[in-house]
DNA sequence: ACAAATGTTAGCATATATGCTAACATTGCA
DNA sequence: TGCAATGTTAGCATATATGCTAACATTTGT
């Protein structure tokens, strides 16, 4: 069982390399959460300001620069939302 | 980019079928979430009550019944701690 | 059928994510 | 350099996930 995550995590890496826009995803441990680093990786990546990306999410840009920054917890359907403005579909998964 | 979701999907459905617990994994729509669905097949798979895993989680069962009947939305540190209780790793991907 | 274990629900309390405004900081460009 | 766009932060308001208790329902085993 260790060894089947492992070769999903073999996959997905190496997907990654092949294809650097596959697919943004992340292990959530105990330490911090890096939530904010992949709402606003995908956020630069499609030319986005914090405002736009707020007026899509009918919020702030304050609200958006808290979550890139200092946010250390959201709600699913926060993220789905997000993922839903990017055309991604957000899938969480215990492995 | 379309075909390379549809080669993961693929991957993991075969996974799936060949090991009945090689992960829990699920897309969220736009429709309602399913979490509690999740949560109460690894909670009945490990063989635990509400009450056991409500222990382990510092609440109470009537939590752990609305999580896994009610709720509508859950923080994902909420699903981090639950995903530890079972031995397994939270992940979040935007496919 | 009964009793014990397990699960459900309602109602309320509390913690915290999210919403908002306004002021300030930083960056980029003329 | 200075202006405009963009990003950050603080403080407070609001919405909602989570915590808790107690009563009730359902299931399971005898």
């Amino acid at each position: 069982m260790k060894t089947k995550t492992l070769d999903l995590d073999d996959y997905i890496s190496s997907r990654k390399k092949k294809d650097k826009d596959f697919a943004k995803e992340f292990d959530i441990g105990y330490e911090d959460f890096k939530i904010g680093m992949m709402i606003k990786e995908m956020r630069v990546k499609t030319g986005m300001t914090q405002e736009e990306l707020a007026e899509k999410l009918s919020t702030k840009k304050s609200v958006i620069s808290r979550m890139e920054n200092h946010s250390t917890d959201v709600r699913l359907s926060t993220l789905q939302k997000v993922a839903a403005i990017f055309g991604k579909q957000l899938r969480v998964a215990m492995f």
